[in-house]
DNA sequence: GGTGAAAATGAATGTGATTTTCAATTTCAC
DNA sequence: GTGAAATTGAAAATCACATTCATTTTCACC
C-alpha cells in the first residue's frame, strides 16, 4: 500500500502537478458556466511551471513546445481568464503586459538593464497610502507602486 | 518709464508669455544643435498654457486652433523633446501617455470615474523606498506610485 | 452513448496609440 | 546668400492588444 501510494504521487509530479490550482480554475470555471478545456488546463500548468513574470508571448512560446495546436490567442484569452479566476495578476512594467502567479501583496523594483524584477513589501508604506487616500476622500481600488533602477550586479559591470 | 515698463509687461503676457521656459528649451536646442523653430515655439506655449495632465492629443486640439498648418507628428514629436529638455514630464495613468509641467517630485492620486488626478507627496514613502532600494543593493533612478480609486465626488454619485 | 445549444478555439483581421519614413521645407553657421 | 543638417507633416509602419467569425468542443439532458 505505501508503494502504491508513492507510485501515484510520482506519476501527479510528473503529468498533474499544481492540481490545487487546477482545482481552483474548474471551479471559477463551474460557477461562471464557463467550460472546462484542454486548452486551458495545459495553459495554467505551463504557467505555473514558469515562475517569474511572464509575457503572453513568452508563454505562447513555451506552451507551443508541449502543444503545438494551441494558439497565441487562446494563451492570451487564458491569461484575461486566469487574472479574473484570481489565479494570475497583471503587470505593465515596460510596454507590454506581463503576468505572475497571484500571491500575497507586493510591489516590485524592476532593473532597466537586465530586466530582473525583486518583490518587496512596506507596511509602512501601504499605511502611508491609506492615510493619504483618507486625507483627500478617496476610496483607493489598486495602486501601482515600481522602483526602477539598476540592480547590484549591473552597477558593479558598468 | 514706469509706464512703458507697464506696457510692454502688458505685451508680454498677450502675445510671449512663458519666457523663462521658452528660454530654457532655446538653451536646450543650443546644447544639443537642435533648430529653433516656431512650431516648437508654439507646441511649448500652448502646453504651458494648458494645465494639468494633457494627451498629445488633446494637445494637438488645441495647438490647431492657433496653428491650423502643425501637424499631428510635430506636436508629439515636440512633446518628447520637452520631455528631454526637462520641461515635460510623461506619466501614462491609463493607456494614453500625459504630459505635465515638469515641477517638484510627487505622485498621484487617479480617480478611475470622472478621470479626476491629485498630485500628492510623501516624505516618508519617499525615504522608505530609499531604504527598501538600499536593502537590495539597487540604485533608484526613477520610481511610478499611483493610488486608484473614487474620489469624494464620485463616492457621493454612486 | 447520442444530441444540440452554448461556449471555446484559432487564424485572420481590426484597433488605437505610437513611431517611423521620406520628400519637401526651414534653420543657421559660415 | 549658401548649403549642409535638421525639421516638418502626410502617410505608412509598428506594436501590443482586442475582436471577428467559421469551425470545433464541451456538457447538460436525454
Amino acid at each position: 500500500m505505501g508503494r502504491v501510494a508513492r507510485a501515484a504521487t510520482v506519476d501527479y509530479v510528473g503529468g498533474m502537478a499544481h492540481e490545487v490550482e487546477q482545482r481552483a480554475l474548474a471551479r471559477y470555471l463551474e460557477e461562471h458556466n464557463l467550460k472546462h478545456t484542454k486548452q486551458r488546463e495545459a495553459i495554467l500548468d505551463v504557467f505555473l511551471g514558469a515562475k517569474g513574470h511572464i509575457t503572453s508571448e513568452d508563454l505562447y512560446q513555451r506552451v507551443r513546445d508541449e502543444h503545438p495546436q494551441i494558439g497565441y490567442t487562446t494563451v492570451y484569452r487564458t491569461m484575461k481568464l486566469l487574472c479574473d479566476a484570481g489565479l494570475a495578476t497583471e503587470h505593465h512594467f515596460d510596454g507590454t503586459a506581463r503576468y505572475e502567479i497571484t500571491h500575497e501583496h507586493h510591489d516590485h523594483l524592476v532593473c532597466t538593464r537586465c530586466g530582473k524584477i525583486i518583490e518587496f513589501e512596506c507596511d509602512m508604506i501601504e499605511s502611508a497610502q491609506d492615510k493619504i487616500a483618507a486625507n483627500y476622500g478617496f476610496r483607493i481600488l489598486r495602486h501601482r507602486h515600481e522602483l526602477y533602477g539598476h540592480c547590484a550586479e549591473c552597477r558593479k559591470d558598468a
